[in-house]
DNA sequence: ATTATCTATAGATCTATAGATAATGC
DNA sequence: ATTATCTATAGATCTATAGATAATGC
């Protein structure tokens, strides 16, 4: 019914742009964040973090080429002291994978580059010649978090669905992106930092979002909408709060199920339209 | 329609135990959060900082008889440099209200106790004469913010309502203790550091609460509730973020009303049954 | 004498930079 | 020559303790 597919993250680095494989190779790329999604493979390929400006950090800009080479190849470079974190990865990946880990777990404050560092199997210093600072590690996390479902959101537009069934897609694919991430990186959202001005960016795109589900909830709501598309929305992140805080969970697609389901009835729309039940017409 | 009551909190002290008045008096206890409530004066007098251990601090015991006079009393100890934040409140309170604005604003572990202490109009060092470490001050806060709701379920528990009847009324109280209260107090459930032992007892007094929702969800729900409760739970903290997240909000009773609504739809529950209304029978 | 503050400071961090070094690539 | 690491460290914190001090209370 679902299958995973996995994103190119944190990486100026584009593996072979096959826009629709849904599978992306190449030097350890993407192996970070896999998650399931509604039906189409989404922003899979997108490489969203050369725009950003890395004005601090030494690391020199990289085309494509440099990474269309299929082989392990032997590392360039002074050896690292430790073991890779993820041997298929690149330094920079395992770094994002290290700090997402710790962030969602003890918050940014609280965690130390050093911390992320020794989690890595590197040294702190070394965490600078991938980034410019401890805040560019943050804002690459949360904009890569956001992005897919914001994405999403946009080609849901063009589908001309009518709007319950479309509430119902967004739901079903945000909530299998906040289940399906590798850590429970959606905490990130909430983290006191994030109201600071590095984050400015994630914090637009999140409000994006917010107005797609405000929108498609003012379609579909029988009466008033008022706040509800609001309330969608924090319905749809309380899956983040029960991943951290429940011990288990039921199966993704079972709670994908139950939160879409659980968000018609909420606009007052009386369950599932038949178009929904079209819309996943899978084979 | 909703008027407000003090609550006393973070402090050993107890002025008289009028446990009806819903009005607290004495030496500025519990000015510092004030929030509306659905019918009744809930918990309003209760001291449960007393039973905790407080171990490290050199704060002496101190019983009831402290406070009972209503007389505003000349300062005793050394004099501060600075002038009082909040005039009419005890130091213990004030740090208690200065934390609170900076751990929602800023995070627990980016808060120094520097912050803190400058924020009230003291030294550093000042702060541990009245709280052992930073961890009691947070623990402190976060049963505080808690145990209304819990008391207030407890109660309801009592009145023999129908279930979607007592779910509407519990989601009124609660939304009611998290946009009424002084700081949006509520983001500190989120903050990672809360994992760790010091709020254990949070925890737990957080988890009775959810598992006062699953009750009632399952209780009220027309078909499997499934997780329903918990995505009640979510809905209600939802407002935590909504009150970060948007510029403005409706008026509190307005949100209450349309997260009790939205909760009871959620469930499946047709709209607020006539139980409800007869349950809110205000003069 | 008791209380609630103050000053001073120890010891442990933490972030980011400078510059050396051990690999590969050409 | 380039790359990706390393070592060393400056300078700025931060928490908590020790002990002095300026009030009131008795």
């Amino acid at each position: 019914m679902f299958f995973f597919f996995e994103r190119l993250v944190g990486s100026t680095r584009r593996t072979s742009p096959a826009a629709n494989s849904c599978r992306l190779t190449g030097s350890g790329s993407g192996w970070w964040r896999g998650f399931p999604v509604g039906k189409s493979c989404v922003a899979g390929s997108r490489s969203f973090v050369t725009d950003r400006g890395q004005e601090g950090d030494r690391r020199p800009a990289c085309d494509d080429s440099c990474v269309t080479s299929s082989t392990p190849a032997a590392p360039v470079g002074r050896p690292r002291s430790g073991a890779r974190r993820l041997p298929t990865a690149s330094a920079r990946e395992e770094i994002l994978d290290a700090a997402a880990e710790l962030f969602a777990q003890r918050g940014y404050a609280a965690t130390s580059t050093r911390l992320i560092a020794e989690t890595v199997g590197i040294r702190q210093a070394s965490l600078y010649y991938h980034f410019a600072n401890k805040e560019q590690i943050l804002a690459e996390l949360l904009e890569a978090t956001v992005r897919p479902s914001l994405v999403y959101a946009g080609e849901l537009a063009d589908r001309s669905l009518e709007p319950a069934a479309a509430l119902h897609e967004l739901v079903r694919y945000d909530v299998a992106v906040l289940l399906g991430a590798r850590w429970n990186i959606g905490i990130l959202y909430a983290l006191p930092e994030v109201a600071s001005e590095p984050f400015a960016r994630f914090r637009r795109e999140r409000e994006q979002l917010r107005l797609t589900y405000r929108r498609l909830a003012a379609a579909a709501a029988v009466e008033e909408p008022g706040i509800t598309g609001d309330l969608v929305f924090g319905l749809v992140e309380s899956v983040i709060g029960m991943r951290r805080d429940l011990p288990v969970l039921p199966p993704p697609e079972q709670v994908q199920r139950a939160v879409a389901a659980a968000a018609l009835r909420l606009v007052g729309s009386a369950g599932p339209p038949a178009a929904v039940i079209a819309a996943r017409s899978e084979p």
